[in-house]
DNA sequence: GAATAGATTGTCT
DNA sequence: GACAATCTATTCT
């Protein structure tokens, strides 16, 4: 029996909100998936929310439309898995509604089923809190690479299950990561993350 | 502890 | 050809 349920999936109209809240909402619920080499799943626990065309920070900045952002523009509740810096790969959460490129950047996982193959996919030497912890690594552990992209989480092997709501007064909101391009929008308070947890990522 | 550099490749101009 | 929603190791202080 694994250690999580897959029957309190997430129904498509959670996700069809503005990326700002759904980021919030984001915070707690457990991203699971059912791999060829078993099953993974971790508690999110930072988000960043990525707000269409007027975002500077955003792939979508400008209205742009690409093969690479093209699943931004689709329905929510869609994966947008990228390739970044030569080596890392990130998992988003689409947002909004179909014609509005908004998206949820996953920063950080607490690890909650199958550690031995998270541990695994990440080599040794690594405290189990900080399996997961940074977009590029909690793809790593995840086994979470360019095939997902565009992946349906309302059916797919890639989840979201519901979980305990995080309470308001343990989280957090801070500015974007990585973004020193993006001018004003840098520093708008744009990502969430759960107080305490030691899976967060950045300093 | 802070700052810096190096890795390494898809994507877009 | 420039650069990127990163991570790690190394070199300072």
């Amino acid at each position: 029996m694994p250690a999580v349920s897959d029957s309190g999936r997430l129904p498509r109209s959670f996700y069809g909100r503005d990326a700002v809240r759904l980021a919030r909402a984001l915070l707690g619920t457990i991203l699971r998936h059912e791999s060829p080499e078993g099953a993974t799943a971790g508690r999110i626990v930072e988000t960043e929310a990525y707000c269409g065309p007027q975002d500077r920070a955003a792939h979508s900045y400008g209205g742009r439309r690409t093969p690479r952002n093209e699943v931004m523009w689709g329905p929510a509740g869609h994966a947008y898995v990228y390739f970044i810096y030569g080596m890392h790969w990130c998992v988003n959460v689409v947002a909004a509604a179909p014609g509005c490129p908004e998206a949820v950047l996953i920063r950080a996982l607490e690890p909650v089923e199958g550690l031995e193959l998270i541990r695994l996919r990440r080599g040794p030497g690594i405290r189990d809190e900080w399996l997961l912890r940074g977009p590029g690594n909690l793809c790593r552990g995840m086994g979470i690479d360019g095939r997902h992209n565009g992946a349906d989480l309302v059916r797919g092997a890639l989840t979201l299950l519901r979980a305990r709501a995080v309470p308001a007064h343990r989280v957090k909101r801070t500015p974007r990561v990585g973004i020193a391009g993006a001018g004003e929008h840098a520093r708008l308070l744009w990502r969430f993350r759960v107080e305490g947890s030691a899976s967060v990522s950045g300093k």
